[in-house]
DNA sequence: TAAAATTTTTAGATTAGTCTAAAATTATTA
DNA sequence: TAATAATTTTAGACTAATCTAAAAATTTTA
């Protein structure tokens, strides 16, 4: 087994792969709230374990040992999050520090029960897919509402910012996962951007457009 | 806040304080599987924070603060105890591992609204009263079948012994909380037990009786 | 491409929890 | 009640994870 604190690590670089190939010492520091020298030193540890490749000064990727334990932790931390609101009515932006406990609790038993208990869910509350028992998943093909022309058209489907500011914000101007949106206007200027939602105007701006994730 | 190895020396003290009134270092040191001495460091730092009284040699109680905290733990044990077995079709026997962890996550929210998505149960799969969110429960008037006389009856309403063994044992014999039982004879060489429940005789031994609790 | 800036690693401490072995205290019993 | 036994505490060491400060390596830039 591995500490909490081990499936921490593997699971930031997990997430950092997914948008850089090498994951720096720093990056990761950043992600944790930690020191470099404390990554580092966990850096070591993880690939004594052969769950990381790492050689000083360049960077780590995950072996695919490494990888199944983080998808494993992203598959319960989902799939808690999931619980969370749809059976114990947390909204969604209410959710994320009690299910970054939660994804440490170790019976693999639990999780695949909990699982056909909710009718093995696809997507989070967040629209982030959950993997399978086995570590599977489809994502969805997203793209951020900045990318697209007046008038395109798409369903409101997943976030990239996951701050609880941000979903505040999107929940206040009632821009939730499933919503169906249309670029009514688009702003030269400062690329602010009108959406037609249920008949109704929203106005957001281009950090806002840029955060909120569509499927067509 | 407090670390998990803290709450589960404050609990390891509240279920031996029902049946001594001061508690002794290698008793703890016995419930915990750890060294007498490991306890006495541990019995220091939580009388520094004011969560028991410690005078050395003389054993510990819990104050008042120390309880309730321990009282918070053995809820949210129960609570997640009545959750796997009701909700996620765990068997009695299977459940105590798991709730070990889960009793350390800290979100009294969550735990809240767990008690209540599951409609405020009283007791938990074992029979043990459930605190409610201030600490407080009723528990049942129990005595072990080993005190019943011969034509005595009663419902199974709780356990002495929790091990998975025993637990698996009931089961078979088909004693499980809420059956109706009667003394159907007392054997007086080994004080063995031959039970009427549901119109089948079970015979018992001393040992089982003394483990196995009744509401009259 | 050499100097400067940045990043990463090492060295050495610190904290929480644990341990063994030895010393101190309390309890038992003869 | 004095010797023996049992319990408890202290002393000193170890591991996991963290930190600061300094050294080493890499990257940037002029």
């Amino acid at each position: 087994m591995n500490t909490s604190t081990e499936e921490n690590y593997l699971k930031a670089i997990y997430h950092l792969s997914l948008q850089s190939e090498n994951v720096s010492t720093n990056q990761i520091a950043a992600s944790l709230n930690t020191k470099a020298a404390s990554v580092t030193d966990m850096l070591k540890k993880l690939a004594d374990k052969e769950l990381i490749n790492y050689a000083k000064y360049q960077g780590v990727t995950l072996t695919p040992g490494g990888e199944k334990i983080a998808l494993s932790i992203v598959r319960k931390h989902r799939l808690w999050e999931y619980f969370l609101v749809e059976k114990l009515n947390f909204k969604w932006d209410e959710v994320h520090d009690v299910a970054e406990e939660l994804e440490h609790i170790s019976s693999k038993e639990l999780i695949d029960r909990l699982d056909d208990f909710m009718g093995n869910p696809k997507y989070d509350p967040h629209g982030d897919p959950i993997p399978d028992c086995n570590g599977l998943f489809k994502a969805h093909e997203l793209k951020p509402v900045s990318s697209l022309f007046l008038n395109d058209s798409g369903i409101i489907s997943g976030v990239r910012d996951h701050s609880s500011s941000f979903l505040q914000y999107l929940e206040k101007m009632q821009l939730t996962i499933g919503k169906k949106i249309k670029v009514a206007e688009i702003n030269d200027y400062d690329h602010s951007v009108i959406l037609n939602s249920e008949d109704k105007k929203v106005h957001i701006s281009r950090d806002v457009a840029n955060n909120l994730l569509i499927s067509l």
